[in-house]
DNA sequence: GCATTTATTTGCGTATGCATTAATGAATGC
DNA sequence: GCATTCATTAATGCATACGCAAATAAATGC
């Protein structure tokens, strides 16, 4: 096979990326301290890159750098949740309505029809990781056809905030049946290139996860993750 | 209470605010290249920490590191501006909404009632830089107000991405009289606790600013700033 | 002349070392 | 015993150095 002329990668992207794997994975732990110096050893690099992964990675609100304290991985609380679900909700929403105003064709919107198959597949096989997937790049592909780089960049950076915590509140909640109900009928209004219709969806869509997820957490007393 | 002493503040925080002051006035000009040791050269420090503080702005949205090609001072497109007033647009808004509802006495709203009669005598005396601070309190303010600290941080880097332009837009756009009605009208709706009014009307102000300024800029061929 | 190769320069990525200063523990006085 | 001061430790902030790759200039071939 031949080799993928990949670009050499610096070691400041690496530190970001193996650092991201590392939070999302859970093996650095929400709340828990490290030192430059640990981290650097831990990737095999000097702590030059791993400062400057880690202001990367502060600028999108995943750890924190705290003097003489090492480096926070942040937690997420139940207030944390409640606010970045608002910021998606509102923004998705207006992605959906531009997506909807932009009048896509149907091959434009296949990624987003495969996102609902794939959401539909996984749920009737009870495959919750495939379908948590598939839910992402449902809702990242929504925001993509919005248009609005902007957007599409905040929302990424939320979704990541919440997804540790989503590994915790997956297999608590109920087959998410009518999650995959809510995106046939936003993906039918954009297709429709109704506007409001869309937005108000997607709107619903979004407030209902949200309150799902929080009832879950309080009920559970899970306040930080 | 001991006298607070003033903290000796990094060299890494002194090169942000010093790349924002010269960002914002335009001494580091809209699409120009910096290398690193001019920079540094420039603040009276080495490379280290300007890098960090170059890392730290390019999340903000100001600033792109381009290896090779120096530091490059993002420009504004009319594009970028639609983006960016579209954002402010929708999170403002619901942190109107959001205000609204938490129902805050007068009291608790006397910073926005004074960022509004500032406005109104900074109009009257047609003194725009005065007036644009102002607004730029209000706005601030009532996102303060709203509670959600995401969104806090969302529209201050959104501000911030176009505070350059503004600069330029402040002296081609009418005298602002309606905007201050608008301001008016979302602190009334706010202050008698009228979620959706507040809502509406600070959307319908947003929208109206945005429109005019896209206009302004499409206009006068302004397509980077 | 023009294209292609080779040499040179330049800026960046990153390791390293050290001074500074906060945090920790030990020692001292009351 | 308890508080306070002092000594110790250790992590950070930052300057510095250097190899390497990219960009540019020079040289060579055609």
């Amino acid at each position: 096979m031949k080799d993928q002329a990949s670009k050499p990668l610096s070691n400041t992207q690496r530190a970001i990326h193996e650092l991201r794997a590392l939070i999302f994975s859970g093996d650095l732990s929400a709340g828990s301290d490290h030192l430059e110096s640990e981290l650097a050893e831990r990737l095999g690099m000097s702590r030059t890159p791993v400062r400057e992964a880690a202001l990367t990675l502060e600028g999108q609100g995943l750890l924190e750098m705290r003097p003489r304290k090492g480096v926070r991985i942040l937690p997420i609380s139940t207030t944390d949740m409640a606010e970045i679900y608002e910021v998606l909700t509102e923004l998705e929403s207006l992605a959906a309505a531009r997506a909807a105003k932009l009048g896509y064709d149907d091959a434009a919107l296949s990624d987003l029809a495969q996102a609902i198959e794939d959401m539909d597949a996984a749920l009737a096989a009870e495959e919750l990781e495939a379908w948590a997937e598939a839910d992402d790049r449902f809702h990242a592909e929504l925001v993509r056809l919005g248009g609005n780089s902007r957007i599409k960049a905040i929302a990424a950076m939320m979704v990541d905030q919440v997804r540790r915590a989503r590994a915790t509140t997956l297999f608590m909640r109920p087959l998410p049946t009518q999650s995959n109900e809510d995106h046939r009928a936003v993906y039918e209004a954009i297709r429709s290139g109704d506007v409001e219709t869309a937005r108000e969806r997607h709107r619903d869509h979004r407030e209902a996860a949200q309150n799902i997820i929080i009832g879950l957490l309080e009920k559970h007393r899970l306040n930080r993750l």
